[in-house]
DNA sequence: CCAGTGATCAGG
DNA sequence: CTGATCACTGGA
């Protein structure tokens, strides 16, 4: 049996589960060029709708935020620091802001790191990870060999958020 | 430690 | 329009 490609049902859970699921999972991007990557999902983390003080949905609905309030199973990409896009998956209920954000794809560590490597852009945006043909998830069997720990980049949220172990790194 | 780099958003 | 801020990285 092929593998399964991830769909609403599974991204439609909460961030913190999906974020923790995710690890081991394969990542599969076709480039331009017709090349195809396969990467093994080792490092997420969970960002849980408008009460969540780290999440950008903290702030309301606006034209960036906007995708995490539609279905789960969307890429929500953003552009940070002028450089570097950092690639998300909108997770949830519908109308309930939240993603995770890949952090880690095999040895390599580094949300920024990850965008470059495959060559994430503005144009990801709103894009549906179940129909995409150019980038999606299959399953794999689930990995119970990881750890937790807060949050990066996040000291702005606040006492309460920023140490939430909403950080997924999958070991060995 | 800190500079680079530009979209985004709140406020005038 | 302005200006602060930023889910980061790489090099002193």
């Amino acid at each position: 049996m092929n593998p399964e490609r991830l769909d609403e049902r599974f991204f439609s859970q909460d961030a913190v589960t999906v974020a923790r699921l995710l690890l081991g999972k394969t990542l599969v991007r076709v480039f331009p060029d017709g090349s195809v990557g396969r990467y093994r999902i080792t490092e997420t983390e969970a960002y849980l709708g408008e009460a969540d003080k780290a999440c950008h949905a903290s702030k309301g609905r606006t034209p960036r935020t906007e995708v995490m309030y539609h279905k789960a199973g969307k890429i929500y990409v953003y552009l940070i620091y002028g450089m570097y896009w950092m690639l998300n998956f909108v997770t949830g209920p519908e109308g309930s802001p939240q993603a995770v954000l890949i952090r880690g794809l095999d040895d390599l560590r580094g949300s920024g790191k990850v965008g470059r490597l495959l060559s994430v852009d503005k144009n990801f945006y709103g894009e549906e990870l179940q129909n995409s043909p150019r980038m999606w998830v299959e399953d794999a069997p689930e990995l119970s060999d990881f750890e937790t720990a807060a949050r990066v980049g996040i000291d702005y949220a606040g006492e309460e958020w920023k140490n939430k172990p909403w950080r997924f790194i999958a070991l060995r």
